[in-house]
Order: structure tokens, then C-alpha cells, then sequence
DNA sequence: CAAAGTTGCACAATCGATGGTGCAAAGGGA
DNA sequence: TCCCTTTGCACCATCGATTGTGCAACTTTG
């Protein structure tokens, strides 16, 4: 006869209804028991109790206690991106696979913001944190060498913690390759139509600018010296102006776009918006992250999607193991042609939502 | 001289070091100093003494003693998706504003991961719960009250908690003039030209049926009895499946759509995938969901932008205000026009990062 | 100058769970 | 029967904060 009375039961109340004390139940509950050498009989009797009452232990009480929490945190820069979407979802999945409760937070880039956000997930006393995306890496991990936090970089370079990353150098490569080859079907390409926009002096983009060149160098069979890296930040807006500026010099958009992420896609979607669909009727794009809807715009899109679910795979694997050294361990991201739709977490869910 | 031993520092330092109570310490440190007459200079002494020490608060403590956490739950089914991650971007910005902090968690439209997940919730003491697309209301709101949990549901029927929603009819009226009109452009259009994909039984569909009906009646001028609605749950799958079978039926797609969802919008991009460019060429869509890269496929997509901003500042006072009996609170979604980028939450940071 | 009021703080219980330790009762061997 | 193990559990301190209460030391009042 459960008790409906909205407070929660506590340890106290089973040892009074089981007539065990508080340390049996508490063991008994939290499957210590046989090291405890607790009667199977009083596990039983204190267990179908506790089921009866609906009891739920209390984890601030028990994190408090223990000083962890089951707590995980992840922070991303924003979440309206597919890329950092699909890094939470995978990042969910995996944690609840460890019975670890996941907490996703955003940073915006913003220095400040970031380490005033970790702190407050230290305050919760997470036991963990996942890093993806932020403007200032040593501050984030710095705060957390301070609190002794075990943490891991997705995608940042690896100096202070241990990090995965995607191969951003190769799949750099393979995607100007794409739209090389791509290109090249309709008319001869010179270096100078082949530029790359986006990115800044972190370690993900550097990387992508040395594949992107190496791709082009091995195609044009020649070092391209021409200016034909943009640097613009993760932002749509400076994205969006630089296009404008471009356009204005040339008179046109570079035929070949190298994007280096689905944030400064965005830019040029706004340029879009400002221009008639003649203006990017003969690009050819490659862009540096997946999004369903990127991949049917009306020109070629090619796409590197980074598997988000195997680098945080690996992300638990290296916090499990915790070397004693920071690891950097490297995962291929995976080329996606144009016109491409993949599953996602909701096709595997049941058809039937029960309705009221 | 702050010491870095990374233990974390407590009152009870803090006590020592100051000479002060620990009663006393903690009354500083939250605020409620005043109240208990303790000196302004004892206060600035701790204070900086806190300072000093990097002291934070262990909200895990806090929360037990005071059975709240200063965490608010967010349940989404999915994060892969424009509206559900702007969503949780808003949520988080309205939260911190409040001084708490978010916990968003997905229950893939799962009645029993959604019931698991938020009891996992409770179990961390949440104080508040925002519930939006999930597959089973009053299973979760059950959950919620039997734990005294203030709850509020977005998007959802109000029958059991104060809600906030779109206005659902009304944007699906909306929607469907638009694309209505558009299609007009290009030639006589007659009702079976003009067909509703996606959606279920659940609140929000049933609206937006109503409202389709609504404006292809206004604008036939008569009732149309057509069968004009192929109800596919929130799954792309489903949405793509449906799709082939009209399509194999009629020979060709149907020029006007009303899509329910960007999810399912995601079951046209599939379809798309398996088919030529100019089975969509003429196409006019209109999407229950805004999604930037959407918004410039190669045909005209209509869009509406429920105002989440709005919804949750809405969600945190019905909350805050705690109405004896459910609220339900309506909100204007906007009308997105075909290629059309909107700023987001990275456009009002700085460009600068600072590199390491 | 004594009674009454104020100021400034310390003490101790408490939130719910955990885990080291101690101890009675039962079982087993000589 | 006596002693030694083993079994089965209770007791209690503890995690770090909050908060009701008590009480000196001052200050004010008459």
C-alpha cells in the first residue's frame, strides 16, 4: 500500500517500516548487501518494501556523502548545430550506458561564460566533463585542474587534457577532394576558385586549412600560393560579410567553397538570402560537418560527418582509464555525398505514442 | 594566498581561517547575513577571505539541506532538431537568468525512458520540470506529481498541467495561405493538389490539421472532403514511407505540402535521396518548424518559427506564479518566407577567441 | 545604576545516505 | 562445556551546508 504522501521516502522510513535499522537498508539498497553480510531474507523483505513505497534514493544526499555525484557534464559552444546536437545526443546515450546523469551546457564561445559555467557543474560536483568547442580551452581546463575534475577535449587540441578529435587534416583532404573532383566535371579550376572560409587559429581548423591545401596542391600538382583561406570565426555574421566582400572584389563567389563548419554554412546561407539563386547557382560546397537539410541545398554539397558516437566511446574509455598522461586519440570522420538523409535516434523508437 | 591544494575549501576552512562560526560563515556566504545581524565588517573579512580561498558553495549540501537543488529539468525527445535545440538554448539562457541551472534530457518520444529519465531527474531534487514532445504527457506528469513537481508542458495539451503552446491552428492557417497563394502562382490548384504530412493524435497535430482544413476551405470556398491528411507520427522513417507509397499511387508528389514537423520534413529529405531532382521541382512546402538550411532547398519552403524565447519566459512565470488550477498560455508563432536565415545565439558573442 | 533592549555571534540539530566498527547470537571444533 | 569463528546486523560519525535558538556583551532608558 504505497503512501501517496508527495514526500519521498527516505532510508529512515523503510527501516521503520522493515524494522531494520537505517546502515541495513541504505546497504541493502544500494546492492552492498552480501559485502555487508546482510540476510538474503532481509534484502528481500527491505527490497519488496522499497518497491512498495516507491522509494528513490536521494542523490544529493548520497552524492553529498560519497562526493560524486553520477554526474557528467558536457559543454558545447550552442546547441542549435547539428554538429553539437548529435554530440549531445551520442554524449546522452553514452553516459546513461554507465549509469551516469548527463549535463549539457553552452558556453557561446564566450570566455567568461565558459568557466563561470564549469564552475557551477562543480559546484553539482560532477564527476566528469566533456569539453567540445570552446573559445578558451586552458581556462576551461584550468578551472578544472583546480577542482581535480577528470576531464576530456572533443575535438580541441590536447596539450593540458587528454583529447579525441577527428581526423580534421584527412577529412580536409577527402572533402576538397570531393569538390575537386566535383568541380572539375564542368569546367578547368584554378587554385584561385577553390577557397576556404571559415575557422580561426585553433588546433581543428589549422588542421583543415593544411589538408585543404594539401588537397589542392596534390591536384593542381603545385604549391597554390594564392590567398584562398578566410578566416572568420564561428560566426555567421562575419562569415555572411566576408562573402559580401568577396563577392564584391570578384564580382562573383569562388566556384569551389571549402566551409569549415555548419555555423559558418549558416553565413552563407544568409548571403543567400540577399542574392538571387543565380549568384550561387554553379558553386560546388564542401562543408565540414553534417546537416540533413545542408546536404539538398540547390548546388552540390558535400559533407564530412565526425562520429560523434565513437569519439565519445572513446572520450569514456580514456576518463575510465585515466592515463597519466593527456592521450590524443584520432577518429575518421566520414565523407557524405550530396542529396544524403542518415537515421537518426528517432527512427529506432516505436511507431505508437500513447495518446491521452 | 590561495591554496591550491584541490580539495575544495568549506565553511568549515573558511570558519577556521576567519575565526569566525561556521553559522556565521555560511550566513555571509548566502546572503542572508543580514537578517541575522551579523557585522558588516565580520561579513567583509569572510568575504574576502572567500575570495581568496576561490571559495563555491557545494550546491550538493546545499540542496539537501534546504531539499532544493537549484537545477530545472528540461525533457525534449530528441536534440537533433532546430526547433527542439533552440529550444534548449532558450531554456538555458531563461534559467541561468533566474539563477538556476539547466538540465536538458531526451526521452526519444519513449514512454518508458521518458518516466526513467525523470525520475532520474527527481531523484536529484530538480525544483522544475519543462516537458515538450514527449510521447506520453500524463505518464510523465504522473511521475511528476506523485513527487510534488512543479511542472509545466510546452507544446503539449494542458489537461493536467499549466501549458504553454503555439498557436498551432492559427500557424497551420497561416502556413497553409502561404503556401496556397504560392502554388496559385504557378496554376489552378485543386484540393488534392494539396496534401498534410506528419503529425498524430497528440494536441498539436490535431491543431494543426484543423487549421490546414481551415484555410483550404477558406480559400476552395467549399468543404473539401478530399483525403488531404497522412498522419506518420514524428518519424522520419514513417514520413519517407508514406511518401513512396503516394508517390507510387499518384505517379508524382502533390504539388502543395504541409509538413508537420522539420522531423518529418527530414522523411522528405529521404525520399529526395532515392529520387531525381525533378520529382520535388515543383513543390511548394510549408513546414511546421524552422530550420535555416530548410529554408533554402531548391524549391520554396515556408516555415513556421514557434517562439520559444517566448514560450519559456511564459513556462518560468507560470511556474513562478504556481496557478492554483492548469494554465494554458498561447503563443504567436511566426511565418517564416522561403530563404530566409535568421541570427542565432553566436551572433551576439565576440569574434575574438582567445587562442591559447 | 539597575532594568530593558540591541547587537553580534556561537551552538547544535538537521537534510538522507554511506561505511567503519563493535557486538550479540549462532555455529563449530576440541 | 568452553572457546573460537562466523553470521547478521545496529550504532554512530560524517559529507557541507542551513537555521532555530540561546546568550554574552553593549547600549539605552528611566
Amino acid at each position: 500500500m504505497a503512501d501517496v504522501s508527495s514526500k519521498k521516502a527516505t532510508i529512515y522510513d523503510l527501516s521503520v517500516l522493515s524494522g531494520a535499522s537505517a546502515s541495513t537498508v541504505s546497504a541493502v539498497l544500494n546492492g552492498s548487501w552480501r559485502k555487508r553480510r546482510i540476510s538474503e531474507e532481509t534484502a528481500n523483505k527491505i527490497l519488496s518494501l522499497a518497491k512498495a513505497e516507491r522509494y528513490t534514493a536521494n542523490l544529493q544526499a548520497r552524492g553529498l556523502r560519497s562526493s560524486k555525484s553520477g554526474l557528467v557534464g558536457l559543454l558545447v559552444p550552442v546547441y542549435e548545430n547539428r554538429f553539437f546536437s548529435s554530440m549531445a545526443q551520442a554524449f546522452e546515450a553514452e553516459a546513461r550506458k554507465r549509469g551516469l546523469s548527463p549535463m549539457v551546457v553552452s558556453g557561446r564561445r564566450d570566455p567568461e561564460a565558459e568557466r563561470r559555467t564549469v564552475e557551477t557543474l562543480i559546484a553539482y560536483s560532477i564527476d566528469a566533463l566533456f569539453i567540445a568547442g570552446v573559445a578558451n580551452p586552458d581556462g576551461v581546463h584550468q578551472v578544472c585542474a583546480g577542482a581535480a575534475l577528470p576531464h576530456v577535449n572533443l575535438d580541441l587540441p590536447g596539450k593540458l587534457a587528454s583529447s579525441v578529435i577527428s581526423d580534421n587534416r584527412r577529412g580536409a583532404e577527402v572533402l576538397t577532394g570531393a569538390i575537386l573532383q566535383h568541380a572539375a566535371r564542368g569546367a578547368n579550376l584554378s587554385p584561385e576558385d577553390v577557397v576556404l572560409f571559415g575557422g580561426h587559429d585553433d588546433h581543428a581548423s589549422l588542421e583543415r586549412i593544411a589538408g585543404f591545401h594539401a588537397a589542392k596542391n596534390a591536384y593542381f600538382g603545385q604549391e597554390c600560393s594564392v590567398e584562398d583561406v578566410e578566416k572568420t570565426g564561428y560566426s555567421p555574421r562575419m562569415t555572411e560579410l566576408v562573402l559580401e566582400q568577396f563577392f564584391e572584389r570578384n564580382g562573383q563567389l569562388p566556384r569551389c567553397f571549402f566551409i569549415n563548419s555548419s555555423i559558418n554554412f549558416e553565413g552563407l546561407l544568409r548571403f543567400m538570402g540577399r542574392h538571387d539563386e543565380e549568384t550561387v547557382a554553379n558553386i560546388v560546397v564542401g562543408c565540414f560537418d553534417y546537416d540533413p537539410f545542408g546536404s539538398f541545398l540547390p548546388f552540390p554539397v558535400y559533407m564530412i560527418k565526425p562520429d560523434v558516437q565513437k569519439m565519445l566511446e572513446v572520450g569514456f574509455e580514456l576518463l575510465e582509464a585515466a592515463p597519466t598522461e593527456p592521450l590524443v586519440t584520432i577518429i575518421e570522420p566520414r565523407l557524405i555525398p550530396p542529396r544524403t538523409a542518415l537515421a537518426g535516434p528517432l527512427d529506432d523508437i516505436s511507431e505508437l505514442s500513447v495518446s491521452s
